[in-house]
DNA sequence: TTGTACGCGTTATCAA
DNA sequence: TTGATAACGCGTACAA
């Protein structure tokens, strides 16, 4: 088998080309589905590579037609957080499927002086990019300079003109909070996020929104902003309900900070949902493994990667006449914290 | 800049044996580093190339070196386990490191009549694989039966002559239950997996001989296989409970199983760890985000992803002299829960 | 519709 | 130590 193997390594357009009676070109074209071939010539072609087991060498091919086959993706930070394993598959299958491979870009490989984070791409080796977590104007004005097509994966805040899929936030939360209003909720709290990053804004928007649609008034102190952390959840969570009159739910822009805000009502002796309501954003691995498992909003994570990568790869082929920015709707999973 | 960038991408060998007064051949040499070439000519090709800011193309290269500086990722199932999302930056880092890109084979994207398991792999293409996720020997021979370099990753059981790099569950568990029996704890009740499995039988033995090695009888009534999932943790859980007398500790060979083990307890009532200690294995990413947290064994996922792909990359270049077979040895995590 | 011949940018084999 | 030149395997004008 091994020698076989060897064999077949060493096959090549001329030994088809022989076998078939034709030469060499028409081959190729017939390889390529070219409609300057006759149709039976072409079987005939096919036929013979197929019996004696030619596969054309894609390296002399991608010499030739002067592409990589090769997308490279770029990360901002090395992170655990499986929220990039569900990206990476979407990633990962759909450049399969389109006969792409990966490249990355992680920093922890990345050591240039001055600027340990600007990403080194051979753009020559690279027919497209893709930017997962938030990277900085000056970064991301960097890989756009490499004059190869780069597509941001759910980070284009602040970068309007450059193509990306995202996650429509603000629908998101827009939907969970009308969720709990037409659960009859009225005093709804809402742990967000940093208005400086669009993240949080966005959020905030989808919040007040949904309040003033049910001519529900806002109120200052049932808003607090926590830094994504269970413990910030934990935090906000207590001291919303510290507040006079406590609110009846409360929503959280990600499900960690839900499941924080759980806890501390928990630890209050409360009982969720009928003391409190909790719903968070997301739909982390185990929220559903949370007790009572939590309402949350799912965020497409593996969507967002799927359309970004057809997205960069519709422009490697100039064949992508669809928008430059493309936005993915979360969908409400109503579980039992509500 | 775009234009400047257009103008690289056409800058070759030549362009730099001319502008240097050698010939093409030499500029490849010393490109290479070849000991051929006087270190004067070197440093002035050298300075050259980095003047007019050429940068070689890989493509060529390849198809000159008969290399694909590609491995190939190979998925029996596709999982969203964040537990594969840790090996694959593992291998994704190392693979960058090296100067290698990755393609993927997915069971979603397989699609041949009468075996859709097996991987399509074009071994011109590739120069090595590494196959994730428990392959049956079947489909593991056709992979090695491409001639080229194979690494399983954490799946080897059933496969002794394959390249692997495997986590130590016997370590893994025997170090658990040791610890537990060190906390004072002499009724261990164990959940563990089907022995029809290698990873069972593994991880019975290493609970069996802690307990034999400290002199403890094992009780088989404090025995029960789940299937990885929480709630069978839980019914396990809720079973061990009853017997009687019943343990004072449970270790379960994965945390999922664990945290199960714990709600059945808090669901009786009973204090963790005052009235039963728990212990898993893994260190899944909310192990420890659970109250208490839970006390596990932490499986060097990355570590795995990082040693296979250099083991396979060490294949590439023969320049591998170690062991076919490696095994991690897993940590332990001392959090609350014990 | 098919064949000829050259280009793609390197590496590698000889001579010199 | 360096230079000329032949592979490497495929795509594609251009000619037939």
């Amino acid at each position: 088998v091994a020698e076989q193997l060897r064999q077949l390594k060493r096959l090549t357009l001329v030994d088809v080309a022989r076998q078939a009676g034709v030469s060499s070109a028409t081959v190729s074209l017939a390889l390529n589905n070219s409609p300057l071939v006759r149709p039976a010539t072409r079987n005939h072609i096919l036929a013979v590579a197929e019996r004696i087991g030619y596969t054309r060498n894609a390296t002399a091919r991608r010499l030739a037609t002067n592409r990589s086959d090769c997308l490279c993706v770029v990360f901002a930070v090395s992170s655990a957080d499986p929220f990039y394993w569900d990206v990476m598959r979407g990633i990962m299958e759909t450049a399969e499927r389109y006969g792409y491979r990966l490249s990355t870009s992680t920093p922890a490989t990345r050591t240039i002086v001055n600027s340990p984070d600007l990403p080194r791409i051979d753009p020559m080796d690279t027919d497209g990019i893709l930017a997962l977590n938030w990277h900085d104007r000056y970064v991301v004005r960097h890989l756009v300079g490499f004059g190869v097509p780069c597509v941001l994966v759910d980070a284009s805040g602040d970068h309007p003109d450059v193509h990306a899929v995202d996650n429509d936030d603000y629908a998101g939360v827009s939907q969970g909070v009308r969720y709990l209003i037409s659960l009859g909720h009225r005093r709804i709290g809402l742990v967000g996020a940093s208005l400086d990053a669009p993240f949080g804004r966005q959020t905030w928007r989808g919040y007040a929104d949904a309040m003033a649609e049910a001519s529900l008034t806002i109120e200052p102190w049932l808003v607090i902003n926590g830094d994504f952390s269970m413990e910030s959840g934990v935090a906000a969570g207590a001291a919303l309900l510290g507040r006079r009159p406590p609110p009846t739910a409360i929503f959280a822009v990600n499900d960690e900070m839900a499941l924080g805000v759980m806890r501390a009502a928990q630890q209050q002796g409360l009982h969720i949902p009928g003391d409190l309501a909790v719903a968070g954003m997301d739909d982390i691995p185990w929220a559903a493994l949370a007790s009572p498992p939590l309402t949350t909003v799912r965020v497409d994570r593996y969507g967002l990667g799927r359309a970004a990568t057809e997205m960069v790869i519709g422009l490697v082929n100039k064949a992508y006449s669809g928008p430059v920015k493309q936005t993915l709707r979360p969908e409400l999973v109503v579980r039992e914290s509500c």
